[in-house]
This record gives C-alpha cells, structure tokens and sequence, in this order.
RNA sequence: GGCCGGGUGGCGAAGUGGCCUAACGCGGAGGUCUGCAAAACCUUUAUUUCGUGGGUUCAAAUCCCACCCCGGCCUCCA
C-alpha cells in the first residue's frame, strides 16, 4: 500500500490468502496475460516452498461488453464463447507450466454475493442509483485515489472522459448495469441487468479469502482504476482494511521492426498470443523469457530475445544432460534443501538463489544462480574428477533442479527437452539408425560417409553431439 | 495538463551509499577438446564507466536538484 518495498507480515503467522485479476475470457491470451500468470505462479510456489499454507484464488471475467460483443458478433451463446476461451486459457497455462489456483471463479457464478455487496453500499449511502444503473460515490470514500497516488482533483480537472449524465461525479464507477435487450441479465432489487466489471473481484475475493486478506496482485494497469475501485467498494461496505499487499506486474512491450518499444496492442498489430509463441519454442522457454526480468519492470518483447531466452534454456539442460550421461540417470530435485548442502561446495549458489528470492521475488538474480551451479556441473564433467565425486555431483544436481522447480523451470528430461518435435518430419527411431550407420563409418574412419549422414541430419533439423559416452543428438 | 515507472557493455538484465576495477544470460573474438564438428571448458568482450549537467559525502550507478529522452496510467486493457 506504500507503493514501495516493505518486509512481508502476515495477518495469520503462516498462512497466505492471494488474489490474482485473471483474464476476460473472450480471446486466446497473449504475452501480457502469460506474465501475469506466470510471475504470480512463481510468487505462489516461492511461498510454498518458503512453508506457508497458500490459497490462491484467480478470477474468470466472464460476462462484461466485450464478451457481449465478441459473441454477437460470432454469433455465438455468451456461455459457449466463455467457455471455448478458458479452456484455450487451461491449455495455455499448462504449457507454460502455470499450476492451476485454489479457486477460480467464475463471476457469473456469484451473482448474490456481489449483489449482497452493492446492497450493503446502497444502504450505507456509498452508491446511488441512476437511470437504472447503480454508482459508488467516490467522494464518499475519502482514501480513493491512495493505492494510485491519485489525487482526485487532478483526476477531475484531466478528466476528458465522455461522463455518463447519470452520474454524480465523473469518476464514480457503475456497480451494477441495467438490463439491455438481447444480452445476458440477472434479477436485482434495482431491476434485471448485469454486474459492473470491478466488484466481481471485491466480492469474489471477500468469499474466498475473507474479508481482509494478504496480497492482491494483477498487471500494472489495473491499479487505476481497478484495483482502487476495488479496495473502495470493499472497504466501503466491509468498513475493514482489505489487502495488506499489493503486487503489480510491469507491462509486455514490443520491439518493432525499427528497434522501437511500443505497447503491445491489437491495434499496431504487434500482438502475440501465446499459443504462437508455443508453436515456435517450449513454454518453458517462455517463461525463462518472462522471468529473466524482475517481474515490476517493463519488459520488451522480441523474437530475438525469446530465441535467446531459448539458448539460455539449452544451457541449462545440456548441464543436466551430461551429468545424466556420467552419472547413468539424472537425479530428481531434492525434496527438501538439507543442512550439509549449504555447507558443501553449492551453498553459495543455493543462499544467493534464496536471498535473491527473498528479496522481493528477484528472479533474474535467482536465475543468475541456477547458471552459476550448471556451469559448476559442466565444469566437474571436465575435471573429469571421476566417480569420487559423482556425490557431489548428484546433489548439485538436485539442487539446481530443486531451485529450477521453485521458478517452474528444469522439470523436464534433458533427452525429452532436446528431442521435442523431433517427431515431425524425422521419427526418432530413423534418426539413431542414422547414428548408428554414422558410428559405423566413423570406426571404419570413413568420415566422408560419416560426414554426409551428420549433414544429412543438419538439414532435417539435428544436431549430432559426439563424446566417450556416444553420440547424442538435439534439434538445432 | 496530472500521476507513475525507467534510461547500466553489441543485445537482454541484476545491482539502489564502500565487497562495483558493475552479477548472470545472449552474441562476438581467441584457445583447449575433436578425425573434423557440436556441446562443454578456459581467456577475452563497460578500465575518467552506469542518460546529461551540477551538488551532498571520506566514499555515488546508487542520495539531492535541474535538464534531456523513452514507456505507461489518467477510458476497456494483464
């Protein structure tokens, strides 16, 4: 609430209540909507994983104009369309490894609640009907504008927003719309229509996690008006504080073909969603990309970057594939961080991860750590220190798998991670008796052959790996 | 106009008073390994330098002031 950093406290010593603003489900998601996701997945498993009991609640905006809109003009039932578009969003999340949350609700699911609600504001003269719609009264709460720092006379004096005359003041927000022919509608005390966009959240969130709770996150640009019409109507109804912590995520620029940032809109047309980011890279590559920068700042979108991102992320498997190869099978993360593992030779990398994560969810730092101990892995295979060390070695990979976990990355196996898609245009099965032919060339020391068949291989797409332990191979 | 962020090497990105002669990644250069490669490893890639100009301090990328750029919000938006 301080617009700054501040030491986490929490109302009930161990236990955590979360609210992340979803999606309006009405497109397929895209960049902006995979940060959020993925930025609040990782602040959820870091709590987790730091011992708390986590409830996490994320919303489904499903009913509100531009579904209207987009239905009608797909001519499709508003329920169907909702429908198709959170499963698209399920899938998309799985692939980027985003863990489903505690409750997702749907707002057309608490239609009496957020009513219940509005009543409350009606009776206590914080809203005010108008035309059929229901208005909060802004200047009735005296803390709006504090989440923002907006000063509401400012707000006033900028404001060339087209006023709905039924208002009192221009900023007051409509809590509850009045029924128009043809789109969907409720009954209400104040005559059949549907429910403002903001007190979906202030009545989903008071259901699930109470009426006051820990944190509140969402993209950046729900601050305002969003999130502090939220925190007006709940607060005005509850008479309580309601969020003790506020995250917000930095926005998804885009670099266009000039090298210039720009906002990422349907508009411009420099808009990704993410299923054509997956058709391209694993999603994991996506969410090193995303979580590569602190998770406040904004961040620029690229294919370049994404395709660096994708390099970073073979690094950090090709560790893991070779310790597999020496140590015969590739140990799983660690279960629990033991004592002696801070005393070992990766307790600095483990205490960075950790103080970096610490610190606010600093995730670029956390993953500077995760390359420091693949490198410290690489480096080992190198020394060649033999199996005196293959302890050593198991444990630093645990580790660094344990640590990967906690930001949802390394979950894969390195074989499964270098031959995805490999099955497209060459079976696998056709690709090692490739190898083996090769091999056979190779211990003839016919490397003209064996060099043909690597190309051969190049050009659909493989790359070969020789070593002592044999020939390995990666798409490229 | 009001209010927020931000400007760090070829690129991305940490660092917000001394351990910064600036982490980490991508990219580049040279080397080791290899039949040759690839991957990996080693060395190297900001040395009056952290947008510009002032100031505070024993000490500043980090604090203060001014200025210049960029982005966002103020209307639906993650």
């Amino acid at each position: 609430m301080g617009r700054k950093k501040e030491p986490l406290v929490l109302r009930v010593p161990g236990q955590v209540g979360i609210y992340v603003c979803g999606v309006t489900v009405y497109d397929y998601c895209h960049i902006g909507h995979a940060r959020v996701m993925v930025v609040f997945d990782v602040v959820v498993r870091y709590l987790r994983a730091s011992g708390l009991h986590v409830t996490y609640v994320r919303n489904f905006t499903d009913i509100d104009d531009k579904i209207i809109q987009r239905a009608s003009a797909l001519d499709l039932p508003v329920q169907v369309l909702t429908e198709q578009f959170i499963n698209a969003f399920h899938e998309d999340m799985q692939a980027l490894g985003v863990a489903r949350a505690d409750v997702e609700p749907k707002a057309t699911e608490h239609l009496a609640e957020m009513q219940g609600m509005i009543h409350t504001l009606l009776e206590k003269g914080l809203a005010y009907p108008g035309g059929g719609d229901i208005f909060y009264a802004v200047e009735r709460f005296p803390a709006y504008g504090q989440l923002s720092g907006k000063n509401v006379a400012d707000l006033q004096a900028g404001s060339r927003v087209e006023v709905d005359g039924h208002k009192n003041n221009p900023l007051d927000f409509v809590l509850w719309k009045r029924a128009k022919a043809g789109e969907p509608q409720w009954p209400s005390p104040w005559g059949a229509g549907r429910p403002g966009w903001h007190i979906e959240c202030s009545a989903m969130g008071c259901k699930y996690l109470g009426d006051s709770f820990d944190i509140h996150g969402g993209g950046m640009d729900l601050l305002f008006p969003h999130h502090e019409n939220e925190i007006a109507q709940t607060e005005g109804s509850t008479g309580r504080p309601w969020v003790r912590y506020w995250l917000h995520n930095g926005f998804v620029n885009v670099l266009n073909e000039g090298g210039e940032r720009e906002k990422m809109s349907k508009s411009l047309g420099n808009f990704f969603t993410i299923r054509d980011l997956l058709s391209q890279y694993p999603g994991e590559v996506v969410r090193l990309f995303i979580l590569s920068s602190h998770y406040r700042s904004p961040l620029d979108f690229s294919q370049e970057l994404l395709e660096a991102a994708g390099h970073g992320m073979d690094r950090l498997y090709s560790a893991l594939s070779g310790a597999k190869k020496r140590l015969q099978s590739l140990p799983d993360a660690l279960e629990v961080l033991p004592e002696q593992a801070l005393l070992g030779g990766w307790g600095d990398d483990v205490e960075s991860f950790l103080a970096a994560m610490d610190d606010d969810f600093n995730t670029p730092q956390a993953i500077a750590a995760l390359f420091e101990m693949a490198k410290k892995i690489n480096r080992s295979a190198v020394s060649d220190a033999e199996a005196t060390e293959a302890d050593a070695l198991g444990q630093g990979v645990g580790l660094l798998r344990h640590l990967a976990a906690l930001l949802g990355l390394l979950g894969d196996d390195p074989d499964h991670y270098f031959h995805r898609q490999a099955a497209q245009d060459m079976p696998s099965a056709e690709i090692e008796q490739l190898i083996q032919k090769r091999d056979a060339a190779r211990l003839a020391r016919d490397f003209q052959a064996a060099d043909a068949i690597r190309q051969q291989l190049l050009e659909a797409g493989i790359v070969l790996q020789d070593s002592k332990e044999g020939t390995t191979w990666r798409r490229g």
